[in-house]
DNA sequence: TATTCACTCAACCATTCGGTTGACTATATC
DNA sequence: GATATAGTCAACCGAATGGTTGAGTGAATA
């Protein structure tokens, strides 16, 4: 849009913003590379729905499939999970220095203001 | 789903995957607290569809508003972000520790192996 | 060869998303 | 009080999402 628009972060983050996707990612993390069937096992949905959680994920980048025989063996991937830890680790300083000790200090405050006096600051 | 559907990070991710969305955090960051207009300035949309954005950016906890007189100054909420670092900080070794570095060298090898001696290796 | 198995493709459906415009509310200013 | 300013709310629209079912493809197995 107005230049910070790198598609390959708009794809995985929007791919990491559901929960069934993250699950894979995490069970992929945990056991390794795995088959489209063994991934579906646990899931409620219908294999063709995992599978195309699974494009989804391919074409964000974060996992990588080879077919082996019959099967497509799945894995992580890990360069655009370190574009996504790179973008985010930008903003590190929002909640670690005192900028965000400042920033609750303030909320408490507020709360403490709307407790004394609600008919100022109803809703 | 399955037990690892936090809401926030569905949220949270799901609204850094737009652009504009990334933009407006991105703007905070460097630009500080804000009213809504100032950020929809450069922004090639109405004021309104901002405002909606800002929205989205709220409920996923990356902001926070407040109002002052009749405008609503927008500033960076370091809590979500934080959830958003934390969850993909735990794939660092996928991309960071020899595993990465051993994929990247057999890739440096397989191709060294392609370029001098082709026959051997046509796909 | 016939059949099962692993998986994708295609069509469909309801919901959500990102944007628009128009009307409204509330604060500031003349 | 009249008017401009800052912003939201509501209705609408087209496109994308997340799921379904049914059919098709290609490899293993009986």
């Amino acid at each position: 849009m107005v230049e910070h628009c790198e598609p390959s972060l708009n794809q995985a983050f929007a791919a990491l913003a559901d929960p069934t996707r993250r699950w894979l990612v995490a069970r992929l993390r945990s056991r390794g590379e795995s088959t489209v069937t063994a991934l579906a096992g646990p899931l409620p949905m219908s294999l063709q729905a995992v599978s195309k959680h699974l494009v989804v994920l391919e074409r964000a980048g974060l996992v990588r499939r080879r077919r082996a025989g019959r099967e497509h063996r799945v894995a992580l991937e890990g360069r655009a999970l370190k574009a996504v830890a790179e973008w985010v680790n930008e903003y590190q300083r929002f909640w670690e220095d005192r900028l965000d000790a400042l920033a609750a200090h303030m909320e408490r405050q507020a709360l403490e203001i709307e407790r004394t006096d609600p008919k100022e600051h109803q809703q």
